[in-house]
Order: C-alpha cells, then structure tokens, then sequence
RNA sequence: CGGGGCGUAGCGCAGUCCGGUUAGCGCACCUGGUUUGGGACCAGGGGGUCGCAGGUUCGAAUCCUGCCGCCCCGACCA
C-alpha cells in the first residue's frame, strides 16, 4: 500500500505534488518558484531531450546556442512580443554587489554598478535571435536556417507548480528562417507534427493537433499550432507549441535577403518549443494512487530486478545474466542489491517511482526456473519460465507502451462531449470535465464571455474540425465549425 | 496585488489561547540483536540559536512591536 500518497479523489493537487515529490522528481529550492530537478525527474528529461533532439536532426535542423540576456532595447523591438511578456520579466539592472557599511556581513547592491541599459532575462529568445539571424541572411542562398537550442528561460509567474509552470525552466526553442511564406508555414507544421508524434508515440499521450485563436496566440506570431492533451482531472494542457511568425521578427529587427531577382524581401519565421512541463503532463497522464507510472520509452529504469528476500550469491548471478541479456536488447534495467530494505519495501518503491516491469527474483524461484513478473500499468503478477523471461519482458514493454497510450486514449476519447447549447455546455464543463466541442462565432468577445462565465478557454480550433453549420453556443450567431473548450492548466 | 494559513530536529507535527522543571512525538538517521516472498521488530543513541530583531517579565516557543520567508485560493500564464 501506498500509504504516503494523496489519493487523486481527494485531492488531485496534492497528489500531483506528492508524486513529485515521493517519486523523487523535483522539490522546491531556496528560489521562489524555481524548483531543483533531481537526478531521477532529471533523467526522464535527458529521455525527452534525447528523443527530441534526434528528431530535429532528422528534420534538418542543428543546434546552436544564445545569451540569456537581452538587452531591454532589442526585447522592446518587437511589440506585441514585449508586451505579451513584459509582466513576467526578471531584469538585471546591475552588475556589483559590495559590502554594506551599515549591516557587517550583509551585501548590497553597488549602485556604482548600474548598468547603461538594462538586460532581461530571456523569457523566450526570439529577440535576440533575430537580431543575430540579421547579420548572418543576405540572400535566399543563406536560407533556410534551422537552429534549435536547448536552454533555460524565465518567466516570473505569479503562481506556480512544479513542472507544469517554474519561474525558471529548461526546454528547447526552435527558430528558423525561410525565404518564402510557403516554406515558413510548412516549417511550422512539421514541427507541430513532430511534437504530436513524440508525445504520442514516447509519452503514450494522445494529443489534439489544433490552431490557436487569436487571443491565445503566442505573443508576436500569425498562427500558433498547439497539441493539446487531457489530464486525469478533466483538465487540458498545452504541451507544445509551433509558431508561424509571418515577418513579424524579420520587420522589427530589419532581417531581409536579396531574392533570386534580387529583390529584398523580408525574411518569414518559426519558432516552435516544448518544456520540462512535459513531465508534469506525463505524470497526470498516466499516474495513479500508487506513484508514478512510465511509459517506457521514456522510463530511466525500465526493469528492476528484486532478489528475494534479500541478495544472495546465486540470486545476483542469475540476476546478473538476466540484466546482461536484456542490456544487449537496448533495455534499461537496474538489480537492486541493497541489503539493508526488504523486497516489501522496494517494491513500494519501484511502483512509486514508475518502474515499468519489476522481475521479483527468490530462491523457490530458482528451484522452479521461474521468475515473478510485475507490469506497473496494470499491477499484475505472473510466475513466467526463467528461460523466456527475456524475449517476454521484451514484449512487455511494448504492450505497456500501447497500453498506457490506449488506456489514456479511451479516457480522453470518453472526455470529449459535444454541446449544443450553453446550458450543456455548462454542465459539461462544471461536472464532467474534459473537453467540449462546441460552435464559436469566431469573435474574441465571446471567447471572453465564456471564460469568464465558465473558465473554460478555447484551446484550439482542431486542425481536422469538419464542416458544419450551426449556431455559437453562446451567441447564437452562425458558425462553421466547432471548436475546442476546456479549462486548462 | 487581494483573501486565508503557517514558520519548533532532515521531513511531518504537538506545545502557543492561559508565560514556569531538562521543549516533546512520529518518520528518517546511527549502534546492536532478532528477522526477511508486499512498506519488519526490540533495545539503546545522536541531532534544536523554537524564522529574525527588539521589547515586557524574576522567567518567553508562549505576551507586545517591527521585519523576513513560505504555502494554499484568486487575477496572469507554457
């Protein structure tokens, strides 16, 4: 039993917060709202990271890397980016600390030490790439560039929660430049593709692909695609989102290139990113009272091996040649030799920590040639022949990747009410959750009025919303298609 | 920035209203022993400027004043 975790009918917060917290994920530091990743949270990354990384190449791009800084001059230039992140900027405004004169001990900042202009701390790194991308675009011949860099950026929310929403976080900024609006556009979506693909096939969580309105649109951009995913508490998260930034950027900080007719044109943008907030959508994905649950793919450990009751000799050796034939196949797998816990207490562990296949390893099993098999996703046990615990476990992985994505797939399918009045609307909203599609007017002011009356907010017009006639839940007035709504994160 | 709550051992808390021996409990930790197929048990032990600074008092974790920090709920947001 569990006994240290908040049960999600309780409380569906604490419980994200204990399982981040008992899983050994993340904690709070000494910084308001910054968090410290530790080593177990911080591998589930590198597995994000990784896969990510090896899919930009695979799509052309290369990495490079950026300042943290920007000067407030060059953040200013574009404007609706400024003032879409103007209110969560840290700013550095001086460069020396000195020793206080009336505090012994205590520093101070040297007001000696201002600096001429001030440096914002990237929230996003927009500016300060295009300022670049200027200096290296002359002709079409020097396009496309397609950058990605892993990195950190701020943003001083006034709330937050550990992954989904850090003062501080890490993730990886895609910014490209193209030669044509065509070109930009196609960028854009690929990237969208590329996100919905990882967190389907990696994170087993199903995804809606969709535009933005214009009111939830990256500040700064011309159409932002998002992939929106559903939580265990009814709730939407936006996990990644790509960005056409018509010439926007190119404008503002005068990027333009000498077309095959020479001609100068302005140069058409992207810019497309996901974050650690991964791992808070991963958690409440797939999670249940007992810890965390992993998909495999991205579980640092995906096999334990428990010898039982305690290590011993024999049970080591074969444990060891388990590992070893498993490791040749590509899997992860740990042998716990730790003397000092009973295999009681580890498995609790291993299920708190997500492992996806825990091999329970005793010496009756050693007499019957069988080993204990346990899947995290379903809790089941099986006695299997020791000698097809390989191939087998190879297998279990795959099926509990496919079911973890099936599983969360069902509950997703299951929370997407169509509505066809506001009252409906409502109801869903206030008492089922999930997501509701429903017809919209297209207007902002609507799209208020619902957020206000409901919270609910449109999270995206789905990229595959068919046509149809109807009338907007809230308005009345006629519309073509329905849309998205959830309250989201 | 509004509304609530909280700072006492690494973590979680009691004690504070109504001041009074040596500040306590659970978990964790250390030592020894017995255990060991789903979070073991017994015995012993170490660990505290009671958030900080003043004040009242014979005496302050407890009362007063000021400050600092954190958490939760809202507005803002990936």
């Amino acid at each position: 039993m569990a006994k240290e975790i908040t049960g999600r009918e309780e409380n569906y917060s604490q419980w994200y917060n204990d399982i981040v917290k008992k899983a050994g994920l993340a904690e709070n530091s000494a910084v308001r709202g910054c968090m410290v990743i530790k080593p177990y949270g911080y591998a589930i990354w590198e597995k994000m990271r990784d896969q990510l990384d090896k899919m930009f190449k695979e799509t052309g791009h290369v990495n490079a890397y950026f300042p943290l800084f920007v000067p407030k001059s060059l953040f200013e230039a574009e404007e609706k980016n400024a003032e879409g992140f103007a209110k969560e900027c840290a700013v550095v405004t001086h460069y020396r600390l000195k020793n206080d004169p009336d505090q012994p001990g205590k520093l101070m900042i040297d007001p000696e030490a201002k600096l001429e202009e001030e440096l914002v701390v990237r929230p996003t790194s927009e500016a300060i790439i295009w300022n670049t991308y200027r200096d290296w675009i002359q002709s079409y011949r020097d396009l496309p560039i397609l950058i990605n860099q892993w990195a950190n950026v701020v943003r001083w929310e006034m709330r937050t929660r550990p992954f989904l929403r850090t003062a501080e976080f890490l993730w990886q900024e895609g910014h490209t430049a193209h030669a044509s609006k065509e070109e930009a556009i196609h960028e854009a979506r690929q990237m969208h593709d590329v996100y919905a693909t990882f967190a389907e096939d990696f994170m087993a969580m199903p995804v809606i692909k969709g535009f933005k309105t214009e009111s939830e649109r990256f500040a700064g951009a011309d159409d932002t695609f998002t992939i929106e995913a559903l939580m265990q508490d009814g709730k939407a998260l936006q996990a990644g989102t790509s960005h056409f930034l018509g010439q926007n950027f190119a404008k503002a900080f005068d990027v333009t290139f000498s077309n095959d007719k020479n001609e100068n044109e302005y140069v058409w943008a992207t810019s497309w990113g996901v974050s650690t907030r991964l791992i808070g959508g991963l958690i409440m994905t797939h999670s249940d009272d007992e810890g965390l649950v992993l998909p495999p793919k991205l579980a640092p450990i995906q096999v334990v091996i428990v010898p039982i009751p305690k290590p011993d000799e024999a049970l080591i050796e074969k444990a060891q040649e388990i590992a070893d034939s498993l490791k040749a196949l590509g899997i992860s797998v740990k042998i716990d030799t730790d003397e000092t816990k009973r295999p009681g207490f580890k498995f609790a562990e291993y299920e708190m920590k997500g492992v996806p296949v825990r091999l329970g390893l005793g010496k009756r099993d050693l007499e019957n040639k069988t080993i204990e098999v346990a899947r995290r996703d379903t809790k089941e046990k099986m006695s299997i022949e020791i000698d097809n615990i390989v191939p087998y476990v190879e297998q279990l992985l795959i099926d509990i990747q496919t079911n973890l994505f099936n599983r969360a797939k069902n509950y997703r399918d299951n929370h997407i009410t169509q509505v066809e009045n506001f009252d409906q609307f409502k109801d869903v909203i206030e008492n089922k959750g999930g997501f509701v599609l429903a017809h919209w007017d297209g207007t902002p002011e609507t799209e208020d009025k619902i957020k206000e009356e409901t919270k609910a907010t449109i999270r995206c017009i789905p990229i595959d919303a068919p046509e149809e006639h109807g009338v907007c839940v809230y308005s009345g007035r006629p519309s073509n298609k329905k849309v998205l709504f959830a309250k989201a994160y």
